[in-house]
DNA sequence: CCGGTTCTCTGACTAGAGTCAGAGAATGGA
DNA sequence: TCCATTCTCTGACTCTAGTCAGAGAACCGG
């Protein structure tokens, strides 16, 4: 990989982590240790059950239980068991506790404003526009990508949304009945694959690869969810899918879709896909594309 | 402030004290707790006197005493009574020390290596200049302008490189005995002020104003470090002096330069100063700029 | 050469952030 | 109904990362 690069990464790393780094702790940690701070601002306006707070912030079980007692001595916080289960417990905010966590708020708030305070309009035009795109792809790069059974938990909630979606978007409206939906069969190997992509854990894609035998590779149902996108993961999946492909022995690639997708469609186009003549009878297709694709050079 | 801007900024800090902090700890952290990492690279390749040491990182000595016995123990650094000073020590990484050291360079090559790996050639691209732009700004905001004595051993500092640069970049090379330069005097109050810029405690920059009596306020003596450019110093001394100028009352800031600083004369251009005839007989001066200000609005 | 200062080290402490091994209630399934 | 499992809590630890108060050696100015 490009050493200026790595360089350049680096050298963020260190100014991000000792600038926001102090700061951070001199504004949030301040009355209330760290950890408690967290545990605060995660309860959130709602509440939690204690359980889904430990899963989230990854915290031993002992550990949490000591931190709300903590919270709750102060009068922060009230514990009660669920109803429906008793042995799960659920944390909730006083009026005491919700103002401190306001409080907290406020400090972020001011974390950022002294961050941005120096600079004068246009730099501060510019740190902004930056710090989104470092967000948005290191957001990007949080994504996974893993191969699931198309009747994975995951698989199926992202394909419901992906029909919903079809139903909103297509001028006909979508009824999966009437499409030329592959069955799971056909999408799990060896008959081809299923992807799924995850971000914090919660699937946020998904696309299928078709592998049928002496035929071109073929992928189907690629979706992303909403918020999501702008993250070029229709563009990673594309490119995992074609090497998938390649490393299945398959030199094309194909794939249809329906005019109301424009951006999907502009998508095929960059990524190197031509239009072709139909080559199936989907109706719910106006667009049928194809790609050679390679081998992928071995190592 | 603009709350958008804020809301972005929190985001920016969320996700990448997550995404970086994490990593930071998995690679860096790995073997050695991360106060020993962190001393054993700053003591670097050339060695260090603890003194120094505990300046730069801004630890108890006692802390640092023990973490060195701990280092000295596992045989990374050697500790020895400096030849001209015998209380004070200077610390010596071993050849294990050094490979210890490389090591740590490594992982942090590999964090790096990880945050742009997930990522497709153009996002790489992207990331890392919005990474540098970040950098950049964050670096620009911690610098802190201050006034100072003229005869304060960071002001003369800056003014030892402004003229050594100055006899560098004019043709005619430059002799101070030569130019029009106020005395100390007048850049000192009530008659004048002196600016040091400093990044980090280091001073990277300076800027004169004298205020005389019943005339114009003039700008003298502008100076930016070569590796703190570009960090829109020179735009900011500039601001910094206009604001208080007028609080002085002045309703009109001037100076004069050489041809030879192409930059600073766009500096003046952009920042609404109009070229005007000579205003004084400056033998090293090419143009003279003019700028009317306003009284700042209360508050 | 004496007294104050500088520099480093040691010992004694603290707070935060966890980990680990049960104990004890509540639940669910056979 | 009973047994295994789930969930939370308690007590007993650990490791980091410090802070604070001297002690003792080395140095410096008068």
């Amino acid at each position: 990989m490009d050493a200026v690069q790595i360089d350049q990464v680096r050298r963020f790393n260190r100014t991000v982590t000792e600038r926001v780094g102090v700061l951070h702790d001199n504004y949030l940690g301040r009355d209330r240790p760290f950890g408690a701070a967290r545990l605060l601002w995660e309860i959130g306006e709602r509440g939690q059950d204690i359980r889904a707070l430990r899963e989230r912030l990854g915290l031993d079980s002992g550990y949490v239980s000591r931190l709300l007692r903590s919270l709750e001595s102060d009068g922060l916080v009230t514990v009660e068991p669920q109803a429906r289960d008793r042995r799960v417990r659920t944390v909730r905010l006083t009026d005491a506790g919700r103002a401190e966590r306001a409080a907290l708020d406020g400090r972020s708030d001011e974390l950022a404003v002294s961050l941005l305070e120096p600079l004068n309009a246009a730099q501060r035009g510019r740190l902004v526009a930056a710090m989104a795109e470092v967000d948005r792809l290191l957001t990007a790069a949080t994504v996974t990508l893993e191969v699931v059974d198309p009747g994975h938990t995951d698989a199926e909630h992202c394909l419901r949304s992906y029909f919903a979606e079809l139903g909103e978007r297509f001028d006909s409206g979508f009824d999966p009945a009437l499409s030329l939906l592959p069955d799971a069969g056909e999408l799990r190997p060896p008959r081809g694959l299923f992807l799924v992509a995850r971000l914090h854990g919660e699937p946020v894609g998904c696309a299928g690869l078709k592998l049928p035998v002496g035929a071109p590779a073929e992928i189907k149902r690629m979706w992303v969810a909403p918020h999501a996108r702008r993250l070029g993961l229709g563009r990673r999946f594309l490119a995992d899918l074609e090497a998938r492909a390649a490393r299945h022995g398959r030199d094309v690639l194909r794939l249809d879709t329906n005019k109301a997708l424009a951006a999907a469609i502009g998508l095929y186009h960059s990524c190197g896909f031509q239009e072709v003549a139909a080559f199936n009878d989907e109706p719910y297709a106006h667009h049928w594309f194809e790609k050679r694709i390679t081998a992928p050079s071995p190592g």
